[in-house]
DNA sequence: TATTGTTATACTCTATAACTATA
DNA sequence: TATAGTTATAGAGTATAACAATA
């Protein structure tokens, strides 16, 4: 048992656990989306599109922690895609309302059906739907909603 | 309660969730060390370093995660500051052998007060030990060290 | 004046290919 | 030949400032 390197210090270190955990998992996300050409934040925006049709962009971007700024291209890739649509927003026509087209909403059944089966295969790993709460739990009380 | 945009369809989501966490926890992180201007993997360089003085360059970088390429910049901007030290491996010319200079001695100690505070504070969200090492416990199972 | 979407820009992190000097 | 460190480069993700149209 030659102990020829020890990276014992980080493994206590919970923002380096989490990091290593998100990066591995997001990686996995890849090799499932990857067919549908999805990245984590295009599937996360057609999700909440398909749950608030015609929300306002900038809200939708908010709720996932977007930068407005940064929002802007990733909805127009969505959108030359035929994926989504920008509408006008009933009584202000500065805001842009948005719709999943018919191939959003095809893409998102798709990609719904990859996402549950995706989570079964991490609820699994984790021992139970009960561990998956746990974990949902311990993550909420580091990092609130709103904080 | 209007129920204005429902976002609710992300939050269990574990991937997105981790993130989220990983993102926030980070966030505060950057706080903690702006004083040291250490980002977490400069810390986490200099820990290991610490921990295993005249290692080999290739050897911590792939014990982070990081590929050697993106490793190169790193550790030369710690060499810049006179953080560490790049000497020779004793029978590998090849090979990096990394250290810390007096003054990367002097940076790792104070990194070391503040993470160990910022663990404590993390702790304390988290409801305590036993629920930290649950924590823990739930990010391996999810994404196996050698995975 | 303030807000919405947008542009431009910069910085970090990550990924791949190819080079060099050693082994 | 294979490996260690390096270079160059490209792609994502994220941050800020400023602008036009609208409120």
């Amino acid at each position: 048992m030659a102990a020829r390197f020890d990276a014992s210090a980080m493994d206590k270190v919970i923002g380096y656990r989490l990091r290593r955990a998100q990066a591995y998992v997001f990686a996995q996300f890849a090799e499932r989306f990857a067919r549908l050409e999805l990245r984590p934040a295009e599937y996360s925006v057609l999700e909440l599109i398909a749950d608030n049709p015609g929300c306002q962009q900038g809200t939708l971007a908010a709720a996932l922690g977007i930068k407005r700024a940064n929002f802007v291209g990733l909805i127009r890739g969505l959108d030359v895609r035929g994926l989504t649509a920008r509408g006008q927003q009933p009584g202000d026509k500065r805001a842009n309302a948005l719709y999943l087209t018919p191939a959003g909403q095809a893409t998102i059944v798709e990609a719904r059906t990859i996402q549950e089966e995706f989570e079964r295969h991490c609820v699994e790993l984790l021992g139970g739907e009960a561990e998956r709460d746990q974990l949902l739990t311990l993550l909420d009380r580091l990092a609130p909603k709103e904080g």
